[in-house]
Order: structure tokens, then C-alpha cells, then sequence
DNA sequence: GCATTCAATCCCATATTATGGGATTTATAG
DNA sequence: CTATAAATCCCATAATATGGGATTGAATGC
């Protein structure tokens, strides 16, 4: 039933019961069930002449997200101070989602750089430091399925032509602090990005600064990549602070 | 399995799948097999430790919604060229969700006066202009189970103490271009609330502006309450443009 | 006022899946 | 090596979903 978000897009924002039934190769009755199931909890609505679009449940959920999922607010917490030493760059953290990756925390900053990045934008997995650093470490049997369904991608972003050289390049890419690169969605933008663990090492994001390329010589990296390895390190202790916490108020059965 | 975004809130953002099972009355396999699947969904997601959070696809379809969306749009499109005639008054849209409103769309104003609202904010349904001029417009069936199963808030919130005397004061509220009133959620706010109605007539939203009260006197008030039922009677006519649109295409067999 | 159309709900015979209690697996900590 | 926690798997049994069509209600056009 939760394929049926999946027929929403930008360019398609507004759907029929029958043209999503049709969609998802399901029965009108069934697809009138699911539609009804899904105004009631809020992620659907309808907006008249027998049209419906994403529903106000999820701007709700996104507000709670906002306000209080812990890799969000570990990120404001951490980033805000840092924001003074970036210039005109961008400080943002992404996400995996599914094959793909999204950028979930912008650090506001009233003098940034005019450029894409926007909350909630996905992006390819192979592409972009952003998104590669988390690729290279995430656990070896989710690497080799990505591998397996996405070979020619992998190859196209130079990755790597065959899976043992995939797989060392994704460990050579672990083996340094961070990783740097082009922007891959505008042009003049450079990027640099460091990876985000969650309590038990498992990678949960990556921050990343992006600032334009011609500020980017060699000498000025360094300080800029030292302060995005040390961010992401201490949203990563933050965020493990915070399970401390709520271990310990479930050991006293809270 | 819906019921299972129901859990989290600002205040616990992370559930361990036995926590969550206790609290819906799911075995552990059951919570298990939601958990996974909500996961793989995108709309949970493992913070570890054992922990889940709400996840990543939520961002993304929140800014579908927020790019896309017919009554976000259409509201983007109206509400910029009022702005200049607020001061520091808010322009906002609120939209019904379940028994209480939602604000989802607040229009960038730089000289905003600082007051709670923020987009995915639920409020009362039986209090504020916002929430009762939407109240007001429901169907009468719609109506007449809101007041079964809320007979005391609405008595509380001074709207009626029996049935007729609330379907009388509802029916009062329609028969009017707008409504005023205090801000419910900030002391010293006064807000102007109009409807917005889909193109079918049902009612989709209220468009509100909110002001300082000491700047609210009888005289200023009335061309700022023009300029409201004015928004509102034009983000619901972009609205019927959209769906004759849409309309057009769908008989073209686009 | 009637006929037609569209959106939405209801019905139910039949098919399919969900459930949960427990076993098992995997990883980590002591 | 043992214990624990997180997570997956198994399957007998119970419960629900499906879809094709009937029905309802509202709106539109003649």
C-alpha cells in the first residue's frame, strides 16, 4: 500500500484513483481502499474534482523531524558554531534513502552561496562526495548488492569496472578522513565531505561543505577539510551521547 | 501498520520495535516485520543501538510537496505580491488534518513579527480564527461527528453548548467573508482568517494574517481584511485553474 | 425533471496474506 | 566462552485483502 506515495512527483503532484490504479496495476476498488486508508492517516488528501496529492500528515511528520530527530538536532547544535569559518560555503548533512541519497539538514547561513541544495533533494549515490563517502562504508553485503544492480552506473561515475576494483576503491576512500570533489549539481562548486556514524558504526550520513571552486586551492582546503572531519565527529559523539542517555533511562525502566 | 508513525512525536523520537510493539499491542514479530518494511520505505529508519527514527523519505516527500503541492503553489503565487501590504504581520495557510488544523504554508516575510507559527504545527481545531473558520466550512456530517466526539472542547472553546446552538454558530461564521480573533498560541497576536475552498466547493484551507494586537484597530483592520478574503478568493481560483488544466489534459488522454 | 456521468462506497465469493509464539542467527560485550 | 540483545525466520492457524460488479449520491446537461 505505501507504493502508492511512490506514483507522486514533482511533475505529477496530483492523481486520479484510477489513474494511480492503473499506475500500480491494482483493481478500482482496491486502489478507492488504499486511497481512503491513506486520507485517514493523513498522507493523502484529497484537493477536489476526484484528485488527490500528498497530504498535510507529512508536513507534520517533517516538522517532528525537524524538531527533534537526533541526527538533526546533534547537527545544529554542532554546526551552528562553525558556520563563522566557512565564508560564503554551505554546511549540509545527507542521507541515505534507498538506493539513492538526500540532503536532510541544510546549516542556516545567511551569507551562502546561491546553489541547489535543498532540503529534502535527492541525489545519486554515485556521484558527488556527498554521497560517495557514505557509499564507501556502508556494510560489504549491501555494497555488493548495489554493485550488482547498479554496475553500469558504478562504472559511468569511475568507480570502478568490476567489483573487486569497486570494492577498493570504496576501501581506499575509507581509509582517509574525508573525501573531496566536484559538486555534482552545479557547476564552480567544490565539495567536502566527511562521513557520520551512528552509536554501533554504522554509517548514518555525511557532512559536507560546499564552497566555489575558485576558492579552493590547496592551501585553503586543509583548515576547511580538518573542520568538517572534526563536525562530523562531533555530531557522531552527540548523537552516541544521546543513546547513552536513553539506554540508561531504560535500564531505570522509564 | 500506519498507526505505527503515530508513536513518535517531539517528544520521544526514538522507539526500540519492543517499545513500539507494547505501545500498539503487536507481538514482536509483527513490530518486527512493520519496522522492516516502514525501513525499507524510507519512512522509518535504524538510528542504532536498537533505536528507530522517522526517515529520510518524509524530507523528500515533504519537499514534493513543498515545490509541487497545488495549494502550496498556488499560495507562493498569490501571497508574495501581498506581503508589501502587511507591515510585520505573518501571512500563513492552514489546512484540516484529522481533528485539528495544521498550519502548512507560511509566506517569507523578513520583517515578521516573531510569534510560534511554523510550518507542520498542528493546532486546535475549536479555537483560533484559522482552525474554526475551516471548522465552519465542513460538511454537515463531517460537522455533526466533530461535535459527538468533541462535545466538551467545543463547549470550552465558547462555540455552542448543544447541537443546535453549534451548527447555528457555524452557520453565523459561513454567512461571513472572514473572522477575527486572537492568536491561540501567542499572547498579544490578532489574526483575520478567510476560507479557501477546492474547486469542487468543499473546503481545503484558511489563509490567515496575523498582526500585534495594539495594531489592530477598527480602522486598520478593514482594508487588511479585504486584502485577505481577496488572497484567499484568489489562491482558490489559481486552484480551479489547476484542476481545469489537469481536466483538459486527462480529456486529451494526456 | 429526467438521463447521464463521475466519484465513491458497498458487497461478498474467493484468494491470499498476516499473525504470533517460539526457534534461530548474528553480533557484541564481559 | 557465555550471555545478551537485536533481528530474522518458520509455520500452523487465523484473519484480511482482493476485485468484479452492484449501488449510492451528487452534479451536469438537456
Amino acid at each position: 500500500m505505501l507504493n502508492v506515495l511512490d506514483v507522486f512527483s514533482e511533475a505529477e503532484p496530483v492523481w486520479t484513483v484510477d489513474a494511480l490504479g492503473k499506475s500500480l496495476a491494482l483493481s478500482r476498488s482496491t486502489a478507492y481502499r488504499y486511497v481512503k486508508e491513506l486520507c485517514e492517516a493523513g498522507l493523502l488528501a484529497s484537493v477536489g474534482d476526484g484528485g488527490y496529492s500528498l497530504g498535510p500528515r507529512i508536513i507534520e511528520l517533517d516538522r517532528q523531524i525537524r524538531q527533534s530527530d537526533p541526527l538533526l538536532t546533534a547537527a545544529g547544535e554542532v554546526l551552528a558554531p562553525l558556520l563563522p569559518r566557512c565564508g560564503e560555503g554551505i554546511l549540509f548533512i545527507c542521507a541515505p534513502r534507498g538506493d539513492s541519497v538526500l540532503s536532510v539538514f541544510l546549516a542556516e547561513n545567511p551569507n551562502r552561496l546561491d546553489i541547489s541544495y535543498s532540503r529534502g533533494r535527492p541525489m545519486p549515490l554515485f556521484r558527488g562526495s556527498a554521497s560517495v563517502i557514505i557509499l564507501a562504508h556502508l556494510p560489504e553485503g549491501r555494497l555488493r548488492r548495489l554493485y550488482r544492480d547498479h554496475r553500469d552506473a558504478v562504472a559511468a561515475a569511475g568507480l570502478g569496472g568490476d567489483w573487486p576494483s569497486f570494492r577498493t576503491a570504496m576501501r581506499d576512500i575509507r581509509a582517509k578522513p574525508y573525501l573531496t570533489g566536484r559538486a555534482q549539481l552545479d557547476a564552480g562548486v567544490f565539495a567536502i565531505s566527511a562521513p557520520v556514524f551512528d552509536v554501533d558504526g554504522n554509517i548514518l550520513a555525511s557532512l559536507t561543505l560546499a564552497m566555489p571552486e575558485h576558492r579552493a586551492d590547496s592551501e585553503a582546503i586543509q583548515p576547511l577539510a580538518d573542520l568538517v572531519v572534526e563536525g562530523a565527529r562531533r555530531i557522531t559523539a552527540t548523537i552516541g551521547a544521546q543513546v547513552h542517555a536513553r539506554s540508561a533511562l531504560r535500564v531505570e525502566g522509564i
